[in-house]
RNA sequence: GGCGGGUUGCCCGAGUGGCCAAUGGGAGCGGACUGUAAAUCCGUCGGCUUAGCCUACCCAGGUUCGAAUCCUGGACCCGCCA
């Protein structure tokens, strides 16, 4: 088996660590017991978190035992890490409510079982719910010195601007107590985190030292960042991609992989697939050798999606995705999945009768803004209706264009699909 | 408090009475296009019942046949001096 600190480097995955040589030592030496903790923020988590995810799923396969832990305690406090301003409180039941999804996000990469590597799931409110005020300043708080932690990144920029409440000061004490507690419980000996959690991790060792004499280790992942410059993991409007399917459909999510600059395909396959560097090198070497047959691309979307929301949805949001760009015929398409490649995509229901002009339905599917914007699109002969170019801008679609009778595809340009569907009169 | 400059479409920014739905750049969108990539080039880029009409150049009034452009009042921003 390979060294999981030469994958990871092999991967560009880490950024900072603590001393490599002893966490080496340390990882050779026998199963290890590591952590990640998951604020909740958000209903969601989203891709920036998955590489968390996914490296403890790293951990675990080399034969480690990764710890997941969902800030049950800490996301009611707020995270000041990388933030420019105090953030607005959530209420008790929202954060109640997000921890409950997000344990059940962080337990689908992880495998549970008896084994010595099998993973834990854990929340830090079960043992800062019942700490006191008193316990929590004299067991914790003695071990801050407070000149260290006025000098931290993250609170002198703060200082220097909008200045900082005494809870978020305050959040690095709650994140190492988490460290640990968990040293104390499990063994746990090492914490990963993005680089912008190095503080707080480094933070979690120290306190370590401090209150039991031990040595712990720290390792963050770089922030990725995409070729064109814009943020990894947003769309264009700034949009985050989320691992929730409500939040963000599969259909969305395997398009986001799909259309991966081929700038940057290497790099999201180092750091996102599961396959051997071998493997990788070889779908890189296919890219290169034909960019149109896109496949790194291709095997990059298929993995992670199903990774993410299973084979099953994998394999409609593909058939939905060959017959809405053409490559299918869409009369050959079975209604089923049909109906379910539409539902990927923004739609309109019309009511039964005579179907209005084209251009409202491009309007009322969400493709353009304003018929102004539909006519002009025609003009420029980027509008499709069921894969065949508009040619007029007075175009009426007839009840024989309907797919299964109920059914119209437009598309706009080579990229927007939208849907229309007669509503069952 | 005094003096001066500014506020224009998604963003930046030109426009000092009719030729202004408003130059130019960016973003976006369509096409060329081989690939649902990038780059490049071309086109497009307020709305509508589209030979026309409506709404728009910070807000409210006014002058004028006609105002983004002139006048009056107001709001906000920015410099310089106290």
């Amino acid at each position: 088996m390979t060294d999981i600190l030469d994958d990871l480097a092999w991967r560009d995955l880490i950024a900072q660590s603590t001393d490599l040589g002893e966490l080496r030592a340390l990882l050779a030496a026998g199963p290890v017991t590591l952590y990640c903790g998951f604020d909740p923020t958000a209903p969601s988590l989203h891709l920036g978190n998955l590489i968390q995810l996914l490296t403890l799923r790293r951990f675990q396969r080399a034969g480690h035992r990764p710890i997941g832990l969902v800030g049950g305690a800490t996301g009611l406090i707020g995270d000041p890490s990388g933030k420019s301003a105090e953030r607005v409180l959530n209420s008790e039941e929202t954060v109640a409510g997000w921890v409950e999804r997000i344990r059940g996000q962080v337990s689908r990469y992880l495998d549970f079982d008896d084994s010595p590597n099998g993973a834990l799931m854990v929340s830090n409110l079960d043992w800062t719910g019942r700490m006191t005020a008193i316990e929590f300043l004299r067991d914790i708080g003695k071990h801050f010195p407070v000149n260290r932690m006025l000098a931290r990144d993250t609170v002198k920029k703060r200082l220097d601007s909008t200045g900082m409440s005494y809870t978020e000061f305050s959040y690095v004490l709650l994140q190492s107590m988490d460290y640990l507690e968990l040293f104390r419980r499990y063994g746990c000996r090492l914490q990963t985190g993005g680089s912008d959690q190095w503080g707080n991790l480094t933070a979690g060792a120290d306190l370590i030292r401090r209150a039991e004499g031990e040595t712990a280790h720290a390792l963050t992942t770089p922030l990725l960042t995409k070729a064109d410059g814009t943020k990894f993991g947003k769309t264009a409007g700034g949009e985050t991609y989320w691992l929730d399917a409500e939040l963000t459909s599969p259909y969305a999510f395997y398009q986001f992989w799909f259309n991966a600059d081929d700038r940057d395909v290497e790099k999201l396959l180092k750091v996102f697939s599961f396959r051997t560097r071998e493997e990788i090198e070889d779908l890189i070497k296919q890219g290169v050798d034909r960019p149109a047959a896109r496949a790194p691309q291709r095997a990059l979307a298929e993995e992670l999606t199903t990774l993410v929301h299973g084979a099953d949805e994998t394999a409609r949001v593909v058939a939905a995705s060959r017959a809405l760009f053409g490559q299918g015929v869409l009369e050959e398409l079975d209604e089923r999945t049909l109906r379910a490649a539409l539902a990927e995509v923004p739609r309109a229901e019309v009511p039964p009768g005579d179907l209005p002009p084209v251009t409202d339905l491009f309007v009322e599917s969400g493709l353009c803004k304003s018929k102004s914007e539909a006519r002009r699109t025609i003009g420029q002969g980027g509008a499709y209706l069921n894969n065949a170019k508009v040619e007029s801008e007075d175009a009426v679609p007839a009840a024989t264009d309907l797919l299964h009778g109920r059914y119209l595809v437009l598309r706009r340009g080579k990229r927007n699909v939208g849907g229309i569907e007669v509503t069952a009169g």
